[in-house]
DNA sequence: ATTAGGG
DNA sequence: CCCTAAT
């Protein structure tokens, strides 16, 4: 079932020699098995086809995570077809998709390309011309509406919104290192136009990415043609009035501009009446209200702690704390065990309550599941099923990290200790979403030992990794797919409806709660503003622990939070001068008719 | 129950 | 991640 994909050119012949990148799709519940077969190759001004160099191998990959289903084979001449060797994995970005970018150089005169992003799938081909040559895109063929198919690159949106044509080499290296994080030296400015549009496109998500090169600065352009975008980018019309589907034309494309234009301290739109003191206050101390965010008080927590400092922790007031059921817990919470006789044999672990700071020995018992009880197996068993269809990928390039997840599963299947696991329930599909999308590359998805071995796993704390230190047993590294869901779940969505997101895209991920993504989204807010004004000066320095995010999604990260004026007062002071600051208010206040 | 923020 | 305040 595979096929290798047309080539477009004259050159298809001679492409025996060169380097191969396989790319294979074996979602079995997707019907999509058509492996894309990518030649990777130069083709010099002569005509002449120069195989991929490490580098520009590298380049690519790193545009994947260490997961990828995307395998690098340098000089081989074996027929494409022979795949055997690449086992059964996953792409991590668009299964269907198609990469590929539009290419100014196709068209002209020079030649001095790469062969990738000329591959198409055959089937698209068409589409493909008319969309290169003209900007009158046809509409998106209405989405099957998996994650994976969200995420395919939008033609529509390509219409020459990635202008590297006018751009200097010395701003092409800008736009390289934006792009891919890191520095270049080549100074063809064909091969940099090329790597970033490849580098865009692959990021399975050109679609919003409507930006242009000014001075070192990425800089929104602003659409003026949004037709068909409607439903796309609901956040695109910031005035509220359309968040999903109705369409107010005339705002739209303006909203943007608004963002990024606007320089002054359009944020407070407060009535002008009292032009009194408070108005001057307001200026000063608008720190109080901070950009309108909601105010907290001291926890109790922190209260209590402070009150502890003065006080015999025997005297300790514990009904301050409303016990209600359950008394303050100091990361202790009530016995509740589930499996009793899962966890007769283990070691029984003691360790200090942390509270008191007495020195207490209580017997340990892990977390319960925190807040409401997990709302049922469902979650599970949806799991499992899905689960079913992948082929787990192991014994390739070592996955060190999810090893341990990896063979605690195994553990489970082989020995069900309840065999409530074996309780089927139909699964639902929640709005036909993910169920194979989602899983199409998650195979860490760990689910099972997490679930229903959690809470009596008394004695693990943490798991050694490999790099020597300790991780949390509970900490579950970001897949860059889940990375990518967060993000389109936030883009359709809006930053802060952690719980329809979660709903929606993450209905597959029994962990990673509401509370997850949001996390997850502020830090991907800080790295993605981190990166940038930072020059990267120390890429690779730092114990990059969990994956690196490929600097797309970061832009893409960005770009929305810029969008829902997510962007904190401090990150935009880390930015250029004060350049936007936009009086939109989040997405909550328009959710809320607030204007 | 969900969300925002601090730790 | 975890926890809590706020809504």
């Amino acid at each position: 079932m595979e096929t290798v994909v047309a080539v477009e050119g004259s050159e298809k012949s001679k492409l025996e020699g060169t380097s191969a990148i396989v790319i294979t799709c074996s979602d079995s519940s997707k019907q999509i098995a058509d492996p894309v077969v990518y030649k990777l190759a130069r083709v010099e001004g002569d005509g002449r086809l120069v195989p991929a160099t490490d580098d520009e191998v590298m380049e690519v990959e790193d545009m994947l995570d260490d997961k990828s289903s995307v395998h690098f084979v340098l000089d081989t001449c074996q027929p494409a077809s022979n795949h055997d060797t690449f086992g059964q994995e996953f792409m991590p970005i668009d299964c269907e998709g198609v990469l590929k970018v539009k290419d100014p150089s196709t068209q002209g005169g020079r030649s001095d390309t790469l062969f990738g992003t000329t591959v198409d799938l055959g089937k698209l081909n068409s589409q493909f011309e008319e969309i290169t040559q003209s900007g009158s895109t046809p509409v998106d063929e209405p989405s099957t509406s998996t994650m994976c198919v969200s995420w395919k690159p939008d033609f529509s949106k390509l219409k020459g919104e990635i202008c590297l044509d006018n751009l200097s080499v010395r701003e092409l290296h800008a736009t390289f290192k934006a792009t891919f994080g890191r520095e270049t030296s080549v100074k063809d400015k064909q091969w940099l136009k090329r790597r970033i549009s490849m580098g865009l496109s692959n990021s399975c998500d050109v679609s919003t990415t409507t930006f242009i090169i000014e001075n070192n600065r990425i800089i929104k352009k602003p659409k003026v043609e949004d037709h068909d975008d409607d439903n796309k980018e609901p956040f695109v019309g910031l005035e509220g009035t359309n968040v999903s589907g109705s369409n107010t034309s005339a705002g739209q494309s303006q909203s943007i501009q608004m963002a990024d234009d606007l320089g002054a301290n359009s944020k407070s739109v407060q009535s002008e009446s009292g032009n009194t003191p408070k108005n001057q206050n307001q200026i000063t101390s608008e720190d109080d209200n901070v950009g309108g965010k909601r105010v907290r008080k001291p926890t109790k927590r922190y209260i209590e702690a402070s009150e502890s400092e003065n006080r015999d922790h025997s005297g300790r007031t514990v009904s301050s704390v409303k016990s209600s059921g359950h008394g303050p817990r100091a990361r202790v919470r009530p016995v509740h065990n589930i499996q009793p006789l899962s966890t007769s044999n283990k070691p029984f672990v003691t360790r200090q309550d942390s509270l008191g700071g007495s020195g207490v020995e209580i017997p340990y018992v892990s977390r319960i599941r925190r807040g409401r009880p997990r709302e049922n197996f469902m979650g599970l068993m949806k799991f499992q099923s899905c689960e079913t269809g992948m082929t787990v990928k192991t014994a390739h390039n070592g996955h060190d990290l999810k090893s341990d997840d990896e063979t605690e599963k195994q553990v489970q299947k082989n020995a069900p200790p309840t065999g409530w696991v074996q309780i089927q329930q139909p699964v639902i599909k929640e709005a036909g979403e993910s169920q194979s999308g989602d899983m199409e590359n998650d195979s860490d998805e760990g689910g099972h030992e997490e679930e229903d071995s959690d809470d009596n796993n008394n004695n693990i704390l943490t798991v050694p990794t490999a790099k020597g230190g300790m991780r949390r047993k509970h900490h579950r590294p970001w897949t860059l797919s889940e990375v990518v869901k967060l993000v389109e779940g936030v883009s359709r969505y809006g930053a802060g409806r952690w719980s329809e997101i979660k709903r929606i895209s993450f209905s597959t991920c029994s962990h990673r709660t509401a509370v997850d993504l949001k996390d997850k989204w502020r830090n991907l807010l800080r790295a993605s503003f981190a990166q940038l004004p930072a020059e990267k000066g120390v890429q690779n320095s730092k114990k990059q622990s969990s994956i690196p995010i490929p600097a797309p999604i970061l832009l893409r990260v960005r770009e929305l939070a810029e969008m829902q004026s997510q962007v904190s007062p401090d990150l935009k002071a880390l930015r250029f001068g004060g350049h936007n600051s936009s009086g939109s208010r989040n997405v909550n206040d328009i959710k809320s008719g607030f204007l």
